[in-house]
DNA sequence: CTGTTAGCGCATTCAC
DNA sequence: GTGAATGCGCTAACAG
């Protein structure tokens, strides 16, 4: 293992100062066609990479970066992308970054919009973004593109946009797996339950109808002919729900299992425990409260992580780098999909990829 | 967020020199006792925390720490060690840490307590101990608690040592799961084979005797009647291994699983894939590249991974932080235990945990 | 015993 | 256009 080079080093070989490296580098300008020319060649025999941390230290600039997503909840999936973000922020302490945080409604359109608005407005350097609409986001990444502004994806990414990069879990594969995992602990010949949210006045998210896809796609790939029936889930009238499921377990006496395609599977288990009902299998998403309660009490079979706070951490991570010496970056980044049980849900560390 | 307080604005809190409060920091010594009080007086107030990737690019002392482990073959469990040991190198990059690596056969008692006697003779600031023989372990680990050295273990803790901190994985649980996954998959009433791996003149692994008891342990708390099939295999020739299994599905017509609990699985897929076998379900251990590849090809079913990576890098970092600045210090790290299928394994990232 | 200071690698700024 | 000087937080060596 070679020896660190650094600036001084480069300036040495190319026959300039360290000062020219550094315009080269950040493309400061007022460098002569020669000295641009030595120093270059010398990069590219060279694998130079900045110490970032020692960089910020002298770095006088001042980055604003701009986050939007949905309302954060507690214990709810948007506070892991958001405290990802945070451990970002924390790796990176020499850096001067400034966060603006626009958070929305996730199912009011007009809040989103609204705050939408107010984003193309400010003179950000980078925007991270966790979609929930499609055309009122797509308009703001058209207002981005335009002002040169760059912009990464979080949770999921979106059609007709050029992001700097995208980062989320492979929602196909996730459903393909929930049907996967759920087939193979009910007993065959019942029926298996899918609670759907209802949506007011938007299109459902992308994310679940991708996991649908992966969902349906298994069972027909399989062979597989267990009935699939719907539970209805009022999102907005989340008081409707216990109702709602009795109304559900009246009609379908056959269910061997159910599935949640989005990450309010705790709803259900605490049904289950209010009711004892410990003779269906649950395969539920994401590492809420409710969720994880609803895995330690046995009402959950199965739970599917996303790793909402790795994609959060990559996501700053990555602006950061690129934003002060423009690193590199790579487009697609799905995050890995972690099956957690009972027995394994108390190893979980959702900081596993820092210290 | 509070400005991060560095040492100058400890200094002038405590109404003392910059130096001054380097060396209270240091236990370098050389300090009356009353600047003494008002410095920790002051940072009992304030939570100070050093920046270590600065205070390396000053730090003039080298360290020096010692890894052992057996010896380390590509695409098998050890390298993952050392893996994510060296990763943890170059996130701290500016410490000047020399690593004297020593390695051992991992069947071959005599090598490891060879292979010790060495260790114990160096001057190591600290040791990072992969163990498998207990009791030429302890034997080391009694030199240098004489010696005053820490040490930590990765992959398994051992009984009757004071180390510093472990870092593995709940071996147990381990093997509880596996008996989980196993017994949901196979026909009800078929058997489940088990390979074992016969080591030549020492006792067999902790690891293993402990995953096997938490397997036993589902099986008798879950009522679980399937009966258990032991395979013999001999890690010391693996040629013969071919013969082996096929006196083992001579004699057992009724199994409907098998499980490994070491990393060798994917001789067993490798097996099924040679000769067509596909209606036996498989549970194995280990992100070994054979494993990998079974998982892949559908052989294996699940596969766990207990983030061996993860564990190098800990211990590094663990002991860097330490040696540096003191960093209290968790005794007691357990890594996720993954639960990987041949949809997830794609996105599996060795190093989810850092960049 | 204690305060002061050089220097680590880097970005920036100010004379030339 | 360019090199030299400065300062970031920290350690270590030195002068008091």
């Amino acid at each position: 293992m070679q020896r660190k080079v650094r600036i001084k080093d480069i300036a040495q070989m190319a026959g300039v100062s360290a000062g020219t490296v550094d315009r080269i580098l950040h493309n400061r300008g007022n460098v002569s066609e020669s000295a641009r020319i030595a120093v270059e060649k010398v990069l590219k025999k060279v694998n130079y990479k900045p110490n970032i941390h020692i960089s910020g230290l002298s770095l006088k600039r001042k980055y604003k970066v701009v986050i939007t997503t949905p309302h954060v909840m507690e214990g709810e999936y948007w506070e892991s992308i958001h405290s990802g973000i945070r451990h970002a922020l924390e790796e990176f302490e020499n850096i001067r970054v400034q966060c603006l945080i626009y958070t929305y409604n996730q199912y009011d359109i007009y809040s989103c919009r609204e705050v939408h608005d107010q984003i193309a407005q400010t003179d950000a350097d980078a925007v991270i973004i966790g979609a929930t609409f499609k055309e009122v986001t797509v308009r703001l990444t058209k207002q981005l593109d335009e002002r040169e502004i760059p912009y990464v994806f979080v949770d999921s990414p979106l059609e007709d946009t050029s992001p700097l990069a995208f980062f989320t879990s492979d929602h196909y594969i996730c459903g393909y797996l929930v049907a996967k995992l759920i087939t193979s602990i009910i007993p065959s010949g019942s029926d298996i339950g899918m609670l759907q949210a209802v949506r007011i006045g938007a299109q459902s998210a992308n994310t679940s109808i991708l996991r649908k896809q992966g969902f349906n796609d298994y069972l027909s790939e399989k062979g597989i002919t267990n009935s699939v029936r719907r539970i209805p889930f009022t999102a907005m009238e989340p008081e409707k729900f216990d109702q709602q499921l009795e109304e559900f377990f009246q009609t379908q006496q056959n269910i061997g299992g159910i599935v949640v395609l989005n990450s309010r599977g705790g709803l259900i288990a605490d049904y289950f425990d209010r009711n004892g009902i410990d003779d269906i299998r649950l395969v539920c998403l994401d590492l809420t409260a409710p969720n994880i309660r609803g895995l330690k009490n046995g009402y959950i079979d199965f739970l599917i992580g996303q790793e909402p706070e790795h994609q959060g951490f990559l996501a700053m991570k990555t602006l950061i780098e690129y934003l002060i010496y423009r690193k590199p970056v790579k487009v697609e980044n799905y995050t890995q999909l972690d099956i957690l049980t009972k027995e394994t849900i108390g190893y979980y560390n959702q900081f596993n990829f820092m210290s």
